[in-house]
DNA sequence: TCTTATCAGTTTGTCGGACAAAGCTAGATT
DNA sequence: AATCTAGCTTTGTCCGACAAACTGATAAGA
């Protein structure tokens, strides 16, 4: 056992960071409530008595972080991250560490089946209803793969939303985001693939609607098997998540 | 089908965003490979031809981004973005947005048993040795809520590692640093709770040894019913991972 | 010869002040 | 009352400056 140490550590953590810090226990603690306004630069500046700089640089970091934005007129509030930047951040990640389709098709047939389940537990006559909507839309662009493979994307969100469980929207958001990208390339190359890809989703639908755990897993399964099937026509699956692949990406988002 | 537009778009972001995209799109293309130097400010504000308030601004978007760092001498380089650097802000959204505890758990179920199921199909002998080390060291410390509810979670870190499927080690990551924080309020009121844990532990390193999936599976449900047990003695699963739970784990982090 | 001390040059972190552009406010005008 | 305008505020950017920390190399000492 040590002997009580003389002198606390000192904090070395650059002004700029300390700023941030500050505000962001603030935040995180909830005496800023998401919507609030921080206050001007030039009163932060004046609250921590540091240079305008300072202050900005601090401000980047928590913008950055997706704690505070900046509303209409450009005035400082604290907000709630939102799960999609996150993810964003985390696809590029992934990106880097070059993982390959087949650690993200395991990974997401792991998050989508949780997401079924959740879904056919609990979804409401809301989350039910949206699904619907998606699915209708889907089914009159069934021979267009870009418009049906971005409704594709937002039908497994809605179906997440619909497990209500955050932390496996969130979870599955990343994969998700590098994952689904490729089905504009799938559907366009396997004969059927547009309608396979809607068949599945109403076998889907049909099974929150009956509360059918058991057949949401099996077409889900089957939705993601068709996938990798249609993948693996185009490229192996060992091939990591590519550079060229993320511009395209990144292009589309832009 | 509309014309062909006269003007482009007029590009109206900030200098500090562009000096970030420009650096960032140089990693993720590849152009600047992890480990490389950036360059010094002043380089930078010669080649962007801004002000070094500017590129300074830029360097903490991405700084927080996890891209770029600066290395001993605080020279600034490209990097990979670290998981749980990542993990710990998809934590902190997760708590903002006031996820419960049900939710976590529910969450973590999944996960921890793909990564279970991963580790019995991939795991290295190095994967095993590093399990075996985490084991024998949590033997020792079982009497000490604090030291085995690290161990713990150094386990099931290994155990997602083990899987060889870095998608799932990134997407279980912000769930975890939720969850086993818990651990040693548990471990400490339920009585028998450090044995039970280290004998789960070893379970699941004999079930990857024997690659046995099903007994890992059934230990990965154990463990983590255990868990809900005593968690449940001590609060309700509905509740929020509350901003005071965040204090603690926080304070502890620094 | 090997180690240590020194010293000048870089680089970062911070500061103060400045200014144009965009937003906001409130009084003036129709 | 609705609209317009002028002034104030705030942000984004720039300039110049300086202390502290770090680098690298040279000089001094064992």
């Amino acid at each position: 056992m040590a002997s009580t140490p003389l002198f606390r550590r000192i904090d070395v953590a650059p002004a700029y960071q300390k700023v941030a810090d500050a505000i962001e226990r603030e935040i995180i603690n909830g005496r800023i409530k998401p919507g609030e306004p921080i206050g001007t630069e030039q009163q932060l500046v004046e609250q921590f008595g540091v240079n305008r700089s300072t202050v900005r640089e601090g401000i980047r970091v928590l913008e950055e972080g997706g704690l505070i934005r900046r509303d209409s007129s450009r005035r400082l509030q604290a907000c709630l991250p939102r799960y999609n930047k996150l993810a964003t951040r985390l696809s590029r990640a992934l990106i880097l560490h070059e993982v390959t389709f087949r650690e993200l098709f395991e990974a997401s047939m792991t998050l989508e089946v949780a997401s079924v389940e959740g879904a056919v537990e609990r979804a409401t006559e809301e989350n039910i209803r949206e699904l619907a909507d998606n699915l209708a839309r889907s089914a009159e662009v069934v021979e267009r793969p870009a418009a049906l493979a971005e409704l594709d994307a937002e039908f497994h969100v809605l179906m997440a939303k619909a497990s209500q469980n955050r932390v496996l929207q969130l979870a599955r958001e990343p994969a998700a985001q590098l994952f689904f990208p490729t089905t504009e390339m799938i559907v366009g190359s396997v004969p059927e693939g547009g309608a396979r890809l809607v068949e599945a989703h109403r076998h889907l639908l049909d099974a929150i609607r009956r509360r059918d755990k058991a057949a949401g897993v099996l077409w889900t399964r089957r939705h993601l098997q068709d996938w990798r099937r249609g993948f693996e026509k185009i490229a192996s699956l060992d091939r990591s998540v590519e550079h060229t692949y993320m511009e395209h990406a990144y292009a589309a988002r832009q």
